[in-house]
DNA sequence: CCCTTAAGTCAACAAGCGATTACATGGGAA
DNA sequence: TTCCCATGTAATCGCTTGTTGACTTAAGGG
Protein backbone atom coordinates (compact mmCIF):
# COMPACT_ATOMS: atom_id res chain seq x y z
CA UNK A 1 0.00 0.00 0.00
CA UNK A 2 2.45 2.36 -1.45
CA UNK A 3 -0.08 5.02 -2.67
CA UNK A 4 -2.82 3.41 -1.72
CA UNK A 5 -4.50 5.69 1.29
CA UNK A 6 -1.49 7.83 1.28
CA UNK A 7 -1.17 11.15 3.09
CA UNK A 8 -4.17 13.16 3.49
CA UNK A 9 -1.99 16.07 2.57
CA UNK A 10 0.18 15.67 -0.41
CA UNK A 11 0.81 18.48 -2.47
CA UNK A 12 2.11 16.58 -5.51
CA UNK A 13 -0.92 14.50 -5.97
CA UNK A 14 -3.31 17.47 -5.24
CA UNK A 15 -1.68 19.34 -8.21
CA UNK A 16 -1.55 16.31 -10.21
CA UNK A 17 -5.39 16.28 -9.93
CA UNK A 18 -5.69 19.99 -10.53
CA UNK A 19 -3.86 19.78 -13.99
CA UNK A 20 -5.87 16.40 -14.79
CA UNK A 21 -9.08 18.03 -14.34
CA UNK A 22 -7.98 21.40 -15.53
CA UNK A 23 -7.34 19.60 -19.28
CA UNK A 24 -10.51 18.15 -19.49
CA UNK A 25 -12.66 21.45 -18.52
CA UNK A 26 -9.88 23.42 -21.34
CA UNK A 27 -10.50 21.01 -23.20
CA UNK A 28 -14.46 21.20 -23.11
CA UNK A 29 -15.08 24.84 -23.19
CA UNK A 30 -12.00 26.46 -24.23
CA UNK A 31 -10.19 28.84 -21.93
CA UNK A 32 -12.24 31.28 -21.43
CA UNK A 33 -15.31 29.82 -20.46
CA UNK A 34 -13.00 27.33 -18.47
CA UNK A 35 -13.74 29.06 -15.09
CA UNK A 36 -11.43 27.98 -12.18
CA UNK A 37 -14.21 27.22 -9.18
CA UNK A 38 -15.22 24.63 -11.77
CA UNK A 39 -11.81 23.44 -12.31
CA UNK A 40 -11.69 23.38 -8.83
CA UNK A 41 -14.56 22.36 -8.01
CA UNK A 42 -14.46 19.04 -10.05
CA UNK A 43 -11.49 18.05 -9.04
CA UNK A 44 -12.36 18.56 -5.04
CA UNK A 45 -10.17 20.97 -4.38
CA UNK A 46 -10.24 25.21 -3.18
CA UNK A 47 -10.50 27.34 -5.59
CA UNK A 48 -7.13 29.22 -4.32
CA UNK A 49 -5.03 26.00 -4.49
CA UNK A 50 -5.20 26.64 -8.08
CA UNK A 51 -3.23 30.47 -7.84
CA UNK A 52 -1.21 28.64 -4.95
CA UNK A 53 -0.09 25.75 -7.06
CA UNK A 54 0.06 27.64 -10.46
CA UNK A 55 0.38 31.16 -10.16
CA UNK A 56 -2.88 32.39 -11.98
CA UNK A 57 -5.66 30.61 -14.70
CA UNK A 58 -3.21 31.01 -17.56
CA UNK A 59 -0.03 29.50 -15.88
CA UNK A 60 -2.42 26.46 -14.44
CA UNK A 61 -3.52 26.65 -18.66
CA UNK A 62 0.20 26.39 -19.71
CA UNK A 63 1.18 24.39 -17.23
CA UNK A 64 -1.86 21.70 -17.76
CA UNK A 65 -1.93 22.13 -21.95
CA UNK A 66 0.52 24.41 -23.83
CA UNK A 67 3.32 21.91 -22.72
CA UNK A 68 1.67 18.88 -23.90
CA UNK A 69 1.12 20.32 -27.26
CA UNK A 70 3.14 18.28 -29.57
CA UNK A 71 3.33 16.26 -32.89
CA UNK A 72 5.60 13.73 -31.54
CA UNK A 73 3.38 10.90 -31.19
CA UNK A 74 2.87 11.25 -35.10
CA UNK A 75 5.87 11.83 -35.89
CA UNK A 76 7.97 9.06 -34.05
CA UNK A 77 6.59 6.40 -36.66
CA UNK A 78 7.84 6.16 -40.13
CA UNK A 79 7.56 8.68 -42.58
CA UNK A 80 6.04 6.45 -45.09
CA UNK A 81 2.57 5.73 -42.80
CA UNK A 82 2.79 8.90 -41.34
CA UNK A 83 -0.31 9.96 -43.73
CA UNK A 84 -2.31 7.32 -43.10
CA UNK A 85 -2.02 7.70 -39.16
CA UNK A 86 -3.20 10.75 -39.42
CA UNK A 87 -5.40 10.04 -41.13
CA UNK A 88 -7.10 7.23 -39.58
CA UNK A 89 -6.80 9.09 -36.14
CA UNK A 90 -8.95 11.89 -36.57
CA UNK A 91 -11.68 9.96 -38.77
CA UNK A 92 -12.10 7.66 -35.79
CA UNK A 93 -14.47 8.16 -33.74
CA UNK A 94 -12.57 8.41 -29.88
CA UNK A 95 -14.44 8.68 -26.60
CA UNK A 96 -15.72 12.26 -25.70
CA UNK A 97 -14.79 12.62 -22.40
CA UNK A 98 -10.89 12.36 -23.34
CA UNK A 99 -8.71 15.56 -23.58
CA UNK A 100 -7.34 16.65 -26.58
CA UNK A 101 -4.83 18.95 -26.76
CA UNK A 102 -5.57 19.79 -30.63
CA UNK A 103 -9.35 20.46 -29.86
CA UNK A 104 -8.49 22.23 -27.11
CA UNK A 105 -6.56 24.23 -28.57
CA UNK A 106 -8.64 25.26 -31.41
CA UNK A 107 -11.81 25.67 -28.72
CA UNK A 108 -9.38 28.50 -26.89
CA UNK A 109 -6.99 30.61 -29.86
CA UNK A 110 -9.90 33.31 -29.97
CA UNK A 111 -9.08 33.98 -26.29
CA UNK A 112 -7.07 37.44 -26.10
CA UNK A 113 -4.38 35.73 -22.78
CA UNK A 114 -4.26 32.43 -24.19
CA UNK A 115 -4.32 33.20 -28.05
CA UNK A 116 -0.54 34.39 -28.21
CA UNK A 117 0.70 31.31 -25.60
CA UNK A 118 -0.74 28.97 -27.87
CA UNK A 119 0.49 30.08 -31.22
CA UNK A 120 3.87 30.61 -30.04
CA UNK A 121 3.94 26.74 -28.98
CA UNK A 122 2.15 25.59 -32.22
CA UNK A 123 4.51 26.74 -34.44
CA UNK A 124 7.57 25.41 -32.07
CA UNK A 125 6.19 22.18 -30.96
CA UNK A 126 4.20 21.40 -33.57
CA UNK A 127 4.13 22.97 -37.03
CA UNK A 128 7.88 23.30 -37.63
CA UNK A 129 9.07 20.00 -36.49
CA UNK A 130 6.36 18.65 -39.01
CA UNK A 131 7.62 20.79 -41.67
CA UNK A 132 11.44 19.76 -40.61
CA UNK A 133 10.16 15.50 -41.09
CA UNK A 134 9.70 15.99 -44.76
CA UNK A 135 11.77 15.58 -47.80
CA UNK A 136 11.59 17.38 -51.06
CA UNK A 137 10.47 21.06 -51.83
CA UNK A 138 7.81 23.27 -50.37
CA UNK A 139 8.10 21.08 -47.14
CA UNK A 140 6.43 24.03 -45.28
CA UNK A 141 3.60 24.28 -47.98
CA UNK A 142 2.90 20.61 -47.74
CA UNK A 143 2.86 20.47 -43.83
CA UNK A 144 0.50 23.75 -43.94
CA UNK A 145 -1.90 21.94 -46.18
CA UNK A 146 -1.76 18.63 -44.28
CA UNK A 147 -2.62 20.28 -40.95
CA UNK A 148 -5.37 22.81 -42.05
CA UNK A 149 -7.02 19.76 -43.33
CA UNK A 150 -6.41 18.11 -40.43
CA UNK A 151 -7.61 21.01 -38.52
CA UNK A 152 -10.43 21.27 -40.33
CA UNK A 153 -11.65 18.15 -39.78
CA UNK A 154 -10.93 18.77 -36.16
CA UNK A 155 -13.28 21.46 -36.13
CA UNK A 156 -16.32 20.16 -37.91
CA UNK A 157 -16.13 16.40 -36.09
CA UNK A 158 -15.30 17.18 -32.68
CA UNK A 159 -15.72 20.98 -32.26
CA UNK A 160 -19.02 21.47 -34.46
CA UNK A 161 -19.85 17.72 -33.43
CA UNK A 162 -20.49 17.29 -37.38
CA UNK A 163 -19.13 13.68 -37.92
CA UNK A 164 -20.37 11.60 -40.80
CA UNK A 165 -23.55 10.36 -40.76
CA UNK A 166 -23.64 7.05 -41.95
CA UNK A 167 -20.21 4.31 -42.46
CA UNK A 168 -19.93 4.84 -46.19
CA UNK A 169 -19.47 8.50 -45.88
CA UNK A 170 -16.81 8.01 -43.24
CA UNK A 171 -15.11 5.39 -45.08
CA UNK A 172 -15.29 7.85 -48.43
CA UNK A 173 -13.44 10.54 -46.30
CA UNK A 174 -11.00 8.13 -44.50
CA UNK A 175 -10.36 6.56 -48.41
CA UNK A 176 -9.53 10.29 -49.80
CA UNK A 177 -7.80 11.56 -46.72
CA UNK A 178 -5.44 8.78 -47.09
CA UNK A 179 -4.44 9.47 -50.64
CA UNK A 180 -4.20 13.08 -49.97
CA UNK A 181 -1.46 13.47 -47.01
CA UNK A 182 0.48 10.36 -48.08
CA UNK A 183 0.68 12.67 -51.26
CA UNK A 184 1.49 15.33 -49.09
CA UNK A 185 4.09 14.15 -46.96
CA UNK A 186 5.99 12.05 -50.04
CA UNK A 187 6.03 15.49 -52.22
CA UNK A 188 5.99 13.80 -55.42
CA UNK A 189 7.17 16.93 -56.72
CA UNK A 190 4.43 17.60 -59.43
CA UNK A 191 4.04 20.96 -58.17
CA UNK A 192 3.14 23.46 -60.46
CA UNK A 193 1.94 21.70 -63.64
CA UNK A 194 -1.41 23.19 -63.63
CA UNK A 195 -0.01 25.71 -65.80
CA UNK A 196 -2.81 28.21 -67.57
CA UNK A 197 -4.18 31.54 -65.67
CA UNK B 1 -31.08 65.26 -50.02
CA UNK B 2 -32.92 61.99 -49.03
CA UNK B 3 -30.57 60.71 -46.41
CA UNK B 4 -28.21 63.40 -46.74
CA UNK B 5 -28.28 65.32 -42.88
CA UNK B 6 -31.01 62.52 -42.37
CA UNK B 7 -33.17 63.24 -39.11
CA UNK B 8 -31.07 63.39 -36.28
CA UNK B 9 -32.68 60.31 -34.73
CA UNK B 10 -33.75 57.64 -37.50
CA UNK B 11 -34.03 53.93 -35.95
CA UNK B 12 -33.17 52.21 -38.81
CA UNK B 13 -30.14 53.90 -39.69
CA UNK B 14 -29.03 53.74 -35.92
CA UNK B 15 -29.67 50.00 -35.77
CA UNK B 16 -27.86 49.45 -39.00
CA UNK B 17 -24.46 51.35 -37.67
CA UNK B 18 -24.68 48.93 -34.80
CA UNK B 19 -25.70 45.79 -36.65
CA UNK B 20 -22.32 47.01 -38.45
CA UNK B 21 -20.11 47.70 -35.59
CA UNK B 22 -21.43 44.71 -34.43
CA UNK B 23 -20.16 42.54 -36.81
CA UNK B 24 -16.75 44.11 -36.94
CA UNK B 25 -16.07 43.07 -33.28
CA UNK B 26 -17.91 39.77 -33.37
CA UNK B 27 -15.29 38.85 -35.81
CA UNK B 28 -12.31 40.36 -34.06
CA UNK B 29 -13.28 39.27 -30.85
CA UNK B 30 -15.75 36.35 -31.11
CA UNK B 31 -18.93 36.38 -29.70
CA UNK B 32 -18.10 35.62 -25.92
CA UNK B 33 -15.41 38.35 -25.83
CA UNK B 34 -17.15 40.39 -27.50
CA UNK B 35 -19.29 43.15 -25.41
CA UNK B 36 -22.22 44.85 -25.89
CA UNK B 37 -20.31 48.05 -24.81
CA UNK B 38 -17.68 47.95 -27.13
CA UNK B 39 -20.18 47.61 -29.84
CA UNK B 40 -22.31 50.43 -28.60
CA UNK B 41 -19.36 52.46 -27.93
CA UNK B 42 -17.98 52.15 -31.71
CA UNK B 43 -21.26 52.32 -33.54
CA UNK B 44 -21.48 55.27 -30.69
CA UNK B 45 -24.70 54.80 -29.62
CA UNK B 46 -25.77 54.18 -25.99
CA UNK B 47 -25.52 49.94 -24.92
CA UNK B 48 -29.41 50.31 -24.06
CA UNK B 49 -29.94 50.55 -27.92
CA UNK B 50 -29.18 46.93 -28.45
CA UNK B 51 -31.34 45.69 -26.18
CA UNK B 52 -33.92 48.05 -27.68
CA UNK B 53 -33.48 46.93 -31.22
CA UNK B 54 -31.93 43.46 -31.24
CA UNK B 55 -33.69 42.34 -27.80
CA UNK B 56 -30.17 41.09 -26.17
CA UNK B 57 -26.58 39.96 -27.62
CA UNK B 58 -27.47 36.58 -28.92
CA UNK B 59 -30.42 38.49 -30.64
CA UNK B 60 -28.11 40.96 -32.43
CA UNK B 61 -25.49 38.15 -32.86
CA UNK B 62 -28.25 36.15 -34.55
CA UNK B 63 -29.14 38.95 -36.88
CA UNK B 64 -26.15 40.57 -37.57
CA UNK B 65 -23.64 37.26 -38.40
CA UNK B 66 -25.77 34.52 -38.66
CA UNK B 67 -28.23 35.20 -41.11
CA UNK B 68 -25.48 36.29 -43.34
CA UNK B 69 -23.28 32.66 -43.17
CA UNK B 70 -23.82 31.54 -46.66
CA UNK B 71 -21.60 29.77 -49.43
CA UNK B 72 -23.61 31.38 -52.34
CA UNK B 73 -20.93 33.57 -53.40
CA UNK B 74 -19.34 30.69 -54.44
CA UNK B 75 -21.97 28.72 -55.70
CA UNK B 76 -23.34 31.10 -57.74
CA UNK B 77 -20.44 30.79 -60.29
CA UNK B 78 -20.04 27.85 -62.61
CA UNK B 79 -18.90 24.61 -60.87
CA UNK B 80 -16.03 24.06 -63.05
CA UNK B 81 -14.12 27.08 -61.46
CA UNK B 82 -15.52 26.77 -57.86
CA UNK B 83 -12.33 24.70 -56.48
CA UNK B 84 -9.84 27.23 -57.88
CA UNK B 85 -11.90 30.14 -57.09
CA UNK B 86 -12.34 28.99 -52.94
CA UNK B 87 -8.37 27.99 -53.26
CA UNK B 88 -7.77 31.60 -54.54
CA UNK B 89 -10.23 33.80 -52.47
CA UNK B 90 -8.08 32.28 -48.57
CA UNK B 91 -5.07 31.85 -50.23
CA UNK B 92 -5.02 35.57 -51.10
CA UNK B 93 -3.89 38.37 -48.75
CA UNK B 94 -7.14 40.34 -47.18
CA UNK B 95 -7.47 43.63 -45.51
CA UNK B 96 -7.51 42.67 -41.43
CA UNK B 97 -10.27 45.17 -41.09
CA UNK B 98 -13.27 43.81 -42.86
CA UNK B 99 -16.05 41.37 -41.72
CA UNK B 100 -15.49 37.58 -42.76
CA UNK B 101 -18.46 35.04 -41.58
CA UNK B 102 -16.10 31.89 -41.28
CA UNK B 103 -13.59 34.06 -39.24
CA UNK B 104 -16.27 34.89 -36.97
CA UNK B 105 -17.77 31.12 -37.22
CA UNK B 106 -14.89 29.64 -36.21
CA UNK B 107 -14.03 32.83 -33.49
CA UNK B 108 -17.01 32.13 -31.98
CA UNK B 109 -18.64 28.19 -31.81
CA UNK B 110 -16.82 27.94 -28.43
CA UNK B 111 -19.58 30.07 -27.02
CA UNK B 112 -22.41 27.83 -25.04
CA UNK B 113 -25.04 30.52 -26.22
CA UNK B 114 -23.89 31.30 -29.62
CA UNK B 115 -22.40 27.52 -30.78
CA UNK B 116 -25.68 25.91 -31.17
CA UNK B 117 -27.31 28.71 -33.50
CA UNK B 118 -23.93 28.86 -35.06
CA UNK B 119 -24.20 24.84 -36.28
CA UNK B 120 -27.52 24.97 -37.36
CA UNK B 121 -27.22 27.77 -39.94
CA UNK B 122 -23.56 26.38 -40.76
CA UNK B 123 -25.56 22.96 -42.01
CA UNK B 124 -28.33 24.64 -43.34
CA UNK B 125 -26.62 27.26 -45.10
CA UNK B 126 -23.69 26.49 -46.59
CA UNK B 127 -23.05 22.87 -45.80
CA UNK B 128 -26.21 21.20 -47.53
CA UNK B 129 -26.30 23.92 -50.60
CA UNK B 130 -22.75 22.73 -51.36
CA UNK B 131 -23.22 18.80 -51.24
CA UNK B 132 -26.27 19.28 -53.32
CA UNK B 133 -24.50 21.52 -56.01
CA UNK B 134 -21.87 18.59 -56.99
CA UNK B 135 -22.54 15.71 -59.23
CA UNK B 136 -21.55 12.30 -58.99
CA UNK B 137 -20.75 10.01 -55.75
CA UNK B 138 -19.82 10.61 -51.97
CA UNK B 139 -20.72 14.18 -52.52
CA UNK B 140 -21.04 14.34 -48.77
CA UNK B 141 -17.53 13.28 -48.03
CA UNK B 142 -16.21 15.16 -50.92
CA UNK B 143 -17.95 18.63 -49.53
CA UNK B 144 -16.42 17.90 -46.05
CA UNK B 145 -12.83 17.24 -47.18
CA UNK B 146 -13.29 20.75 -48.84
CA UNK B 147 -15.35 22.73 -46.45
CA UNK B 148 -12.69 21.28 -43.58
CA UNK B 149 -9.76 21.98 -45.49
CA UNK B 150 -11.11 25.64 -46.61
CA UNK B 151 -12.22 25.98 -42.45
CA UNK B 152 -8.53 24.41 -41.88
CA UNK B 153 -6.74 27.36 -43.64
CA UNK B 154 -8.93 30.04 -42.36
CA UNK B 155 -7.85 28.73 -38.98
CA UNK B 156 -4.13 29.02 -40.09
CA UNK B 157 -4.10 32.13 -41.77
CA UNK B 158 -6.96 34.58 -40.65
CA UNK B 159 -7.25 33.73 -37.16
CA UNK B 160 -3.91 32.13 -35.80
CA UNK B 161 -2.12 34.87 -38.35
CA UNK B 162 0.09 32.55 -39.69
CA UNK B 163 0.10 33.30 -43.20
CA UNK B 164 2.36 32.31 -45.93
CA UNK B 165 5.92 33.65 -45.09
CA UNK B 166 6.82 33.53 -48.93
CA UNK B 167 5.76 33.90 -51.80
CA UNK B 168 7.02 30.91 -53.04
CA UNK B 169 5.13 29.70 -50.52
CA UNK B 170 2.08 30.83 -51.00
CA UNK B 171 1.72 29.74 -54.25
CA UNK B 172 2.82 26.23 -53.68
CA UNK B 173 0.01 26.35 -51.64
CA UNK B 174 -2.82 27.90 -53.78
CA UNK B 175 -1.33 25.49 -56.99
CA UNK B 176 -1.88 21.65 -54.61
CA UNK B 177 -4.99 23.33 -53.41
CA UNK B 178 -6.58 24.25 -56.72
CA UNK B 179 -5.77 20.69 -58.01
CA UNK B 180 -7.10 19.33 -54.86
CA UNK B 181 -10.14 21.10 -54.88
CA UNK B 182 -10.97 20.60 -58.92
CA UNK B 183 -10.47 17.15 -58.02
CA UNK B 184 -12.90 17.10 -55.30
CA UNK B 185 -15.84 18.75 -56.83
CA UNK B 186 -15.17 17.33 -60.12
CA UNK B 187 -15.47 13.13 -58.10
CA UNK B 188 -13.65 11.71 -60.57
CA UNK B 189 -14.61 8.65 -59.40
CA UNK B 190 -11.34 6.95 -58.23
CA UNK B 191 -13.54 6.18 -54.80
CA UNK B 192 -11.91 3.33 -52.89
CA UNK B 193 -8.71 1.75 -54.94
CA UNK B 194 -6.31 2.26 -52.56
CA UNK B 195 -7.03 -1.25 -51.13
CA UNK B 196 -5.92 -3.30 -48.28
CA UNK B 197 -4.60 -2.60 -45.37
C1' DC C 1 4.31 17.26 24.67
C1' DC C 2 4.83 21.63 21.87
C1' DC C 3 5.75 24.24 18.06
C1' DT C 4 7.08 25.21 13.39
C1' DT C 5 5.86 24.74 8.70
C1' DA C 6 3.35 23.09 4.87
C1' DA C 7 -1.36 22.35 3.16
C1' DG C 8 -5.87 23.63 2.78
C1' DT C 9 -10.06 26.81 3.82
C1' DC C 10 -12.88 30.86 3.88
C1' DA C 11 -14.69 35.31 2.93
C1' DA C 12 -14.16 39.19 0.44
C1' DC C 13 -12.56 42.22 -3.14
C1' DA C 14 -12.57 44.89 -7.53
C1' DA C 15 -13.73 44.57 -12.10
C1' DG C 16 -16.54 43.50 -15.81
C1' DC C 17 -20.59 41.53 -17.85
C1' DG C 18 -25.67 41.73 -19.89
C1' DA C 19 -29.84 43.48 -18.87
C1' DT C 20 -33.48 46.60 -16.90
C1' DT C 21 -35.61 50.64 -15.39
C1' DA C 22 -36.98 55.28 -15.05
C1' DC C 23 -36.15 59.52 -17.13
C1' DA C 24 -35.00 63.18 -20.83
C1' DT C 25 -35.75 64.83 -25.54
C1' DG C 26 -36.79 65.61 -30.20
C1' DG C 27 -40.05 65.92 -34.11
C1' DG C 28 -44.20 65.30 -36.52
C1' DA C 29 -49.43 65.36 -36.07
C1' DA C 30 -53.50 67.58 -34.45
C1' DT D 1 -48.68 75.94 -30.39
C1' DT D 2 -49.50 71.70 -27.93
C1' DC D 3 -49.35 67.05 -27.28
C1' DC D 4 -47.53 62.47 -27.61
C1' DC D 5 -44.83 58.73 -28.77
C1' DA D 6 -40.67 57.06 -30.82
C1' DT D 7 -35.92 57.70 -29.84
C1' DG D 8 -32.02 58.18 -26.99
C1' DT D 9 -29.75 58.58 -22.13
C1' DA D 10 -28.07 57.59 -17.50
C1' DA D 11 -27.97 55.01 -13.42
C1' DT D 12 -28.08 50.74 -11.54
C1' DC D 13 -29.14 45.92 -10.60
C1' DG D 14 -27.71 41.10 -10.16
C1' DC D 15 -24.35 38.11 -11.32
C1' DT D 16 -19.86 35.95 -12.34
C1' DT D 17 -15.08 36.24 -12.85
C1' DG D 18 -9.96 35.79 -11.16
C1' DT D 19 -7.43 36.87 -7.37
C1' DT D 20 -5.93 37.91 -2.64
C1' DG D 21 -4.97 37.78 2.33
C1' DA D 22 -6.00 36.18 6.80
C1' DC D 23 -7.27 32.20 9.04
C1' DT D 24 -7.45 27.04 10.39
C1' DT D 25 -5.83 22.44 10.37
C1' DA D 26 -2.74 18.52 9.85
C1' DA D 27 2.07 16.33 10.17
C1' DG D 28 6.51 15.65 12.03
C1' DG D 29 10.91 16.90 14.54
C1' DG D 30 12.75 18.73 19.08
Amino acid sequence: MATRNGPKRDAGETADRIRMHARLVFCEKGYDLATTREIADRAHVNVALINRYFGSKLGLFEDAVVSVLSLEPFLEGPLETLGVRMADFYVDARPKDGFDPFVTLLRSVASDEAGPVLLKALKRQALDPLSKAMNGTDTAARATLLTTQMAGLIVKFRIFGLEPETDNEREAIRAMLRRYFTLLVDGDSQKDQSGGP
